[in-house]
DNA sequence: AAAAAAG
């Protein structure tokens, strides 16, 4: 039997919200939890993002706001998320399904004025989303009382024990009425979470969805083996870039947040239409650069971690790591970034010299093999045809003939050959007088490496940018 | 070993 979502005794505002939104079904956890939730029972959710989780609470929260109003500095509900952009999206779907209510909704996060947050506060906030430490930054200057918060949320508990959160997670909970309603998410349940949970919640219900260790079938997954150094992996990338099939937009991940901006500087340089997202960049850049990712006017988004979890970015064809993410469980929130709602999606590890310890650790947590992809054959990788100028690689042919190194792989030489159809977006056709006027800026924010092998393409004499990347429509 | 979050 299915269920819809007016059968869920939500308010007739939200349900409209919801409905006009081009939604009837509720997912597996908001069809279990919604109704606890207006139950005002406390809730444990065990559900990873994409799972539909944040309108599980979203949505019974503002029909459980409907009855009563807020006063100023004393909002009513508090959601804590463990990064900003998470609390951002929790925010916009307060709005969107919001839209029929008239609340006051503030999103206190850092990197951002306190200015447009303490006007929030002072007209009186019915829902609260923030994370901690900007949270708490507002209760220390005293523009915040968290007395009459009626309803607490803790989104993505296992990533706040992650990141050394629930020092902060205790104070707050400390300073909240003990009668109250929490809601809990996780996507795991380890023993710490597991003792958070009895101190925090009253008599739980508990309501659980698939927990999705195994990787999504709709991910084609692929290893591929590289170089050790930085620029040999940055000339890979490139290469699977090129050869990538179906690639509509991607999201490149990083161990670290230096690589993070060296290798989008490098894919910008190399003429692709890439951005960088990581938490040392400044706010305005990072919901920026998120915003023109998901609108789709960029093709590829070179990120840290920060975007591996929880971020609602729809149908993204394809993930590469550029590092192997050396906790395992990253590696499934990485890569679940594409294949979402059923759509296929390509994930492409690269393997330097070193990485491939932990490549074991995903084999066995995701229990399957990962098949090793071909190294396409092409001009960044130097090989005999690459002297050979400008021939178009999109024929397909004298691919993969000679590749070099790869004996000790027969796996790799049975794959088929990935043709390059279309290619991402290119910001801009590189000439080298666009490229010279670059320069300055470039050696402006990287003073002390100039790598010689990221020079703009147009300078150097076997770096050259195949003109199917530049004219997806081919030529004679 | 790294990322994230307060400034």
């Amino acid at each position: 039997m299915t269920v819809e979502f007016s059968e869920l005794g939500l308010g007739d505002k939200v349900t409209e919200a919801v409905a006009a939104a081009g939604y009837t079904k509720p997912t597996d956890i908001q069809a279990q939890a919604i109704p606890h939730v207006l139950e005002k029972r406390d809730l444990i959710g065990i559900a990873q993002t994409g799972t539909g989780k944040t309108a599980s609470f979203v949505l019974p929260m503002l029909s459980l706001l409907e009855k009563g109003r807020a006063r100023a500095r004393m909002p009513r509900t508090l959601i804590l998320e463990p990064t900003r952009e998470l609390a951002a999206q929790v925010h916009e779907n307060f709005e969107k399904y919001g839209k029929n209510h008239r609340l006051t909704v503030a999103l206190l996060i850092g990197g951002v004025s306190f200015e447009d947050q303490n006007k929030k506060l002072d007209r009186g906030a019915d829902v609260l989303i923030a994370t901690p430490g900007r949270m708490l930054d507002h209760f220390e200057r005293g523009r915040l009382l968290l007395t009459g918060v009626d309803i607490l949320v803790i989104d993505e508990a296992d990533r706040m024990l992650d990141m050394g959160f629930i020092p902060d997670i205790e104070r707050i909970c400390s300073l909240l009425p003990a009668r109250r309603q929490t809601l809990f998410f996780s996507a795991t349940m380890p023993p710490e979470i597991q003792k958070l949970t009895q101190r925090f919640l009253r008599d739980p219900v508990k309501v659980e969805v698939a927990r999705q260790n195994s990787t999504a079938d709709t991910i084609e997954q692929l290893l591929l083996k590289v170089g050790r150094t930085p620029a040999e992996k940055r000339a890979a990338l490139r290469d699977q870039i090129r050869a990538a099939k179906d690639l509509k937009n991607a999201i490149v991940f990083c161990n670290r947040k230096r690589d993070v901006a060296t290798v989008a500087r490098s894919l910008e340089r190399h003429g692709f239409d890439a951005g960088a997202l990581h938490g040392d960049m400044d706010q305005k850049s990072r919901t920026e650069t998120l915003d023109r990712f998901r609108a789709g006017s960029l093709a590829i988004l070179v990120a840290s971690d920060v975007a591996a979890r929880g971020l609602d970015i729809p149908a993204v064809s394809h993930v590469f790591n550029f590092d192997v993410p050396t906790h395992a469980e990253d590696y499934v929130h990485r890569i679940g970034r594409t294949g979402r709602a059923g759509r296929s999606g390509t994930a492409i590890t690269l393997i330097g010299p070193g990485e491939t310890k932990y490549v074991d650790a995903i084999t066995k947590l995701i229990q399957r093999d990962i098949a090793w992809a071909d190294a396409p054959t092409s001009p960044s990788a130097p090989t005999p045809d690459a002297s050979q100028g400008d021939e178009a690689p999109a024929s397909g042919r004298k691919r993969g003939r000679r590749t070099r190194g790869k004996e000790e792989k027969p796996a790799a030489e049975k794959q088929q050959t990935k043709q390059a159809e279309q290619a991402p977006r290119q910001k801009r056709e590189p000439s080298p007088r666009q490229d010279r006027e670059q320069a300055p800026r470039q050696q402006r924010e990287q003073p002390r490496r100039a790598n010689n092998d990221d020079a703009p393409a147009s300078f150097k004499s076997e770096g050259h940018i195949p003109a199917f990347l530049l004219r997806p429509t081919g030529r004679a």
